[in-house]
DNA sequence: CGACTTTTTTAGATCGATCTAAAACTTCGC
DNA sequence: GCGAAGTTTTAGATCGATCTAAAAAAGTCG
C-alpha cells in the first residue's frame, strides 16, 4: 500500500513527536500587491492525516471508489459501500475540502466582510447569514473592515486567495462602485447588503429605511405633531438619504413644513446630545423629533431630560433601528425595525441563488420596516397609535420566558 | 473563456455570458458520519483564474521561480524578480491559497465556534480575535453552536474539513472535555475562551468572574452593606461557579452571612424579574443584590422599581459584564467589565503561539476585572467608592467625542 | 455460448500551488 | 582555461481529492 516514499519504509501509524524544523525564514517584503497577503509560512510538523488513499488500501478497493462513496453516487454497490463506510469509521477519516475543491471548483465557502462586527445590528445580521449557511453546509469567512475602505478591499482580495464561492459585502463608509473590481474580484458572486453603494447595480438586500421613516414620521403627525425636527447626520453612507428622503415624504404628504434638520457629525450618542442641546438652546424647538437611528435618539432624550423636558410628553422622539436597549430605556423608545437578521437571511439566500447562476439578472430584496410604538412617542400603552402592532414595553423579541 | 473542452482553442481574454449548464443531481444520503458533511454539490462554469502557469509563460521563467517570488524568496534575481511581479500585475493574478495550503501544510485560516453570536459580548470577543488574526494575515470562520453541543461537534468536524490551523472554541452549555475527541481533532490547536470546560487541561482564556465578583461585593460592604443577596442562575455553565465563589469569598472574609441566593432558569431579563419580585414579596429583602449579569440586573431595577423602590438608593443592585446599555440605563448600572476583546485578543494569540509550536506547555490567562462605579449601587458619583476609578455616568469607553 | 447491455470499479490525468534535488549559469582563484 | 564555489533557475514529484474514459464484472438473451 501506497507508502509513497520509494525508498523509506513507514514505521507504525501514530507517530507522535516528530521533531520538525523550527521556525522559518521570516522574509518580509517591500509588498508587492500580487504576493499572497500575508506573513511568510509557519508550517509544521503535521499529524499524519487519513486520506482517501488510506481508506482505499484499508477497504480493498480503488481511490475513486472511495470518492465516490464520500459523494454518495448511487454508482456504487451496497456492499462496496459497507466495506468503505468502515473502513473510514475504522481509520477516523476526515474529508480534506481544500483538496476536493483544488479539483472540483466549489468551496462550500463564503465571505462576510462588515464594515463593523460589535454592533448588535451587524451581528444580528451575521447570525442570520449563518443561519442560512449553516443549513446549507457552508461556512462563512467573517471579518471587519472596521469602516476603511482600504481595508475592505485588502480583505476582499484575501477571501479570493482561500477560495470563496462568493461574497456578502456590508460596505464601508466610503466605498465606490468599483470596489470589486479594484479587488480583482472578476466574476465572483456578490451581494451588497444593508447599505446601498451608488452606482453599483447588482445584488442587494437592505431594510427599507425610507419606508420605515416614513412610518414613524406619519405616526408622531398622526398624534397631532405639526413642527417635527430631525437630528440626523452628515456622513457619506447611503442610508442618511433615504431616511431623510422618507422623513421629507411624510411631511410633504401631509402639507407640513420640515422642522430644522440637525447635522451630527458621528451619529453616536454623544452627537446626538450634543446636537439636541444646540437646537433647545436655540428656543421655539419642535414638538417632536425624528432621530437618525436609536443612539441618537438616546442622546436626545438625555438632552432634553437635562432641560426639564420629558420625553414622550414634552417632547416626541422616535429613532430607527429597533436596537436591544430601545425597549428597556425608560421612556422606551418608539421606533422602527430593520430586522438586520431577516436581512442576513435574505442577504445569504441570494448569494447562494448566485453561485448558483451566475447569470441570473440581478436582484434587490427590500426588507420591509416595522413600526414598534413605546412611550418616547408620547403614545401612551393602551392608547396605541393606528399604525401598526405595538409591542409592550418589555420587548420580548428575544429571549423565551414571560415577560412582567 | 476557458470552455474547459480538449480541443477548442483559447480565445482573448474578457468572454461574458457563459451560459453554463444548470443545477446538478441533488444526492442527500443516509448521513454516514465520515461524508463530507453537507450536500452534493453544485459546481459551476468557473471564472478564468489567471495561475502561476500563466505568469511563467508570460514572464519567461519557470513556475518555480514565480513560486519563489510569491514567496519572497532571497534566491531570485532582482530582475527576474521584477519581470514576474509585472507579469502578475499585468494579468491580475490572485494567489491561490488552497492550492498553496494543498501541499504545505498551514492554511493561515481558523475556527471560531461560538455558542451564541448576537450577544454583544461575544461580538466584541470576535472582534478582537480578528484584530490579532488580521495583523498576521489569518481569516477566521467564524459559526455559531447556539448552545447546542451536538452542534457544535458538527461544526468542529467542518472546520477541520476546511483545514483550518486552529479552533477558538467557546463552549456550548453541556460541553463535556470529550469534544475535542468527538470530533476527531486529533491534535488540532485549539484554545478554549471565556467558559471553562470542566475537565480540560488545555489552553483558556477568560474574565476572572470570581475576581469580579469579589470586587462588586467588596464594594457593596466598603459602602456599609451588610445584608447582600445574590440573583443567580442554575444553568451549567461553569462562569456561575466562579462568580458565586466569588460572592462569597467577598463576604467570608468580612465574616459576613450570605443574603439569599435566589436561582434564575435563563439568566435573562425576565428571569432576574421574576426572582427579585419573589424576593421581594417575601419581605424583609437584603439592601443589596449582586446579580449574575447585567440582563438580570435590569430585571431586578425593574422588579424594583415596581415595588416603588429606587435602585441605588433604597437597594444596591450590582451586576457583571458592562454591556453597553449598563451605561445607558437609569439608575446606570454599577458592574465590573469581563473586557471580552481583551479575551478574545488573548486568545487568538495564544491559539497563533499554539499553531506555531504544538507541544509547548498549556497556558491558562486569566483576564483581570475592571470594577465601574454608576448610581445603582448607591455610590453617588464624586462619592466615590474606594475600590477602583470610577466611571462616568454615561460610558465613554466606545466612541469618541465628548461625552456629556 | 458469445454478443450485448448494464452495472460497478478503476487507472491515470488533473486542479494550482510547494518542495526537492539537480541543472545551468556566474564568478573566481590559480 | 578549468574546476571549485556560489548564485539562479528549473524539471518533476507531490499534496488529496475529483473527473474522465475505459476496463472489468455481472446480467440478458436469442
Amino acid at each position: 500500500m501506497q507508502t509513497r516514499k520509494p525508498h523509506k519504509p513507514r514505521g507504525g501509524d501514530a507517530q507522535p513527536g516528530q521533531t520538525a524544523p523550527k521556525g522559518a525564514a521570516r522574509a518580509e517584503g517591500s509588498g508587492a500587491s500580487h504576493a499572497p497577503s500575508g506573513h511568510a509560512a509557519a508550517a509544521h510538523g503535521a499529524p499524519p492525516r487519513v486520506t482517501l488513499n488510506h481508506i482505499a488500501a484499508y477497504a480493498g478497493v480503488s481511490r475513486a471508489t472511495v470518492s465516490l462513496v464520500l459523494r454518495k453516487s448511487p454508482l456504487v454497490a451496497d456492499e462496496t459501500r459497507a466495506k468503505v463506510d468502515a473502513a473510514m469509521a475504522e481509520l477516523g477519516y476526515v474529508y480534506n475540502r481544500r483538496a476536493a475543491n483544488l479539483r472540483s471548483g466549489a468551496s462550500r465557502t463564503i465571505g462576510l466582510v462588515l464594515c463593523e462586527i460589535t454592533t448588535p445590528n451587524y451581528a444580528q445580521l451575521t447570525s442570520g447569514i449563518d443561519d442560512v449557511l449553516d443549513g446549507e453546509g457552508y461556512v462563512a469567512f467573517i471579518t471587519n473592515s472596521e469602516e476603511d475602505a482600504a481595508r475592505q478591499r485588502r480583505l476582499l482580495v484575501r477571501m479570493q486567495e482561500h477560495g470563496v464561492d462568493g461574497v456578502v459585502l456590508v460596505p464601508a463608509e466610503d466605498t465606490k462602485a468599483e470596489v470589486f473590481d479594484d479587488a480583482h474580484c472578476g466574476n465572483l458572486p456578490r451581494v451588497v447588503a444593508q447599505r446601498r453603494v451608488e452606482g453599483f447595480s447588482g445584488d442587494y438586500v437592505g431594510p427599507d429605511y425610507g419606508a420605515g421613516m416614513e412610518l414613524v414620521t406619519e405616526h408622531l403627525i398622526g398624534l397631532g405633531h405639526r413642527h417635527i425636527g430631525f437630528i440626523g447626520g452628515v456622513r457619506r453612507i447611503a442610508p442618511l438619504a433615504e431616511r431623510l428622503a422618507g422623513f421629507r415624504r411624510a411631511l410633504r404628504r401631509h402639507r407640513l413644513k420640515s422642522g430644522p434638520v440637525v447635522p451630527c457629525a458621528v451619529l453616536d450618542r454623544a452627537d446626538g446630545y450634543a446636537a439636541a442641546r444646540d437646537l433647545l438652546a436655540a428656543g421655539d424647538h419642535p414638538t417632536a423629533l425624528v432621530c437618525y437611528n436609536d443612539v441618537v435618539a438616546f442622546g436626545v432624550m438625555l438632552a432634553l431630560a437635562e432641560r426639564g423636558l420629558t420625553p414622550g410628553k414634552d417632547v416626541a422622539v422616535v429613532g430607527c433601528d429597533d436596537v436591544a436597549e430601545a425597549g428597556l430605556h425608560r421612556p422606551a423608545l418608539t421606533t422602527f425595525t430593520t430586522d438586520p437578521r431577516v436581512v442576513g437571511r435574505e442577504a445569504a439566500r441570494l448569494l447562494l441563488r448566485r453561485v448558483e447562476n451566475p447569470s441570473r439578472p440581478p436582484e434587490q430584496i427590500i426588507v420591509p420596516p416595522r413600526l414598534i410604538i413605546r412611550q418616547s412617542c408620547g403614545a401612551a400603552p393602551g392608547q396605541r397609535g393606528r399604525a401598526a402592532k405595538a409591542a409592550p414595553p418589555l420587548s420580548r423579541r428575544r429571549a423565551g420566558g414571560p415577560t412582567p
